[in-house]
DNA sequence: CCACAAATGATACTCGATACCATTATAGGC
DNA sequence: GCCTATAATGGTATCGAGTATCATTTGTGG
């Protein structure tokens, strides 16, 4: 996984140095969507935080990582499928699956025009409980 | 405008205050979305920062306020219909409509549904070009 | 009009993120 | 392999939105 990161960067040019292959590493491991300072903790102090942010903005740039927003509006990160998807956010064990066909553009094309709005893109989260939560908990959070 | 907000306020049990007085007129002057700095702006330099901002987390608390997310992250405020809406934002001159039908509900519930997703809600957000800003420039932003 | 509770606002602080810039590391030419 | 132009780094300062604290002020119901 850190390798396609690197060829990613390699490919815009960007030059290959010890701190972003730390960094493509670190990310490689989550297995959840993550905060840059959360990141952070995980690479050695010396890793400065301007590199961390600069690196996650070239990353979302390239279509590596994509921007997810929870429900309390904290911003993290994940690993993005290439393309347009969209995130179904568990509010209990906070894991995110993707929901790649994004039935909804269609709908929205036509909401849209009715109102003589010419659509050039959305942001949509969508928020619940995931399967296992779902069926573990009864109770409803 | 203003005398809803104080209603709201009131029903609530809220004080009427003179710096609830102040925020309730500027809120309802302004005929776009707009940030708690920049209404704080428009308010004499006496009235806090704190005081800004408690009010209007009260006001999206009592649905008289929705926040709105720009495309670019900033996160904006603006008079709310009640109920839930989504916003279609023109990208080009800033405005925004309501979109009071939410279409994608029953969308989202199958699509989530056949991922085992028990929905509970969701955030969407809407970009493109309102009809004038999609007439008058005729080459695409 | 009084007393008590709610609200205010000045200040300090938090936290994510960016700007700046002297130092360091990389990649391509030779 | 070495040298140099240049990209990248990372420490520090700074920013900006928002929150915490708390002494003072202001509304309200009795």
């Amino acid at each position: 996984m850190s390798e396609k990161i690197l060829e990613a960067l390699d490919e815009r040019g960007y030059r290959s140095t010890a701190p972003r292959r730390a960094l493509a590493a670190a990310i490689g491991d989550q297995d959840r969507h993550f905060t840059a300072e959360g990141l952070r903790q995980q690479l050695p102090p010396k890793l400065g935080r301007a590199t961390v942010y600069r690196t996650l903005k070239i990353l979302v740039d390239a279509g590596v990582l994509c921007r997810v927003l929870l429900k309390d509006g904290d911003l993290h990160y994940q690993l993005s499928h290439s393309g347009h998807h969209h995130h179904l956010l568990c509010v209990h064990c906070g894991s995110s699956q993707d929901l790649m066909g994004c039935d909804i553009e269609e709908v929205l094309v036509n909401t849209s025009s009715r109102h003589g709005f010419e659509l050039s893109g959305h942001w949509l989260e969508v928020y619940g409980r995931c399967r296992e939560c779902a069926s573990n908990g009864q109770a409803a959070a």
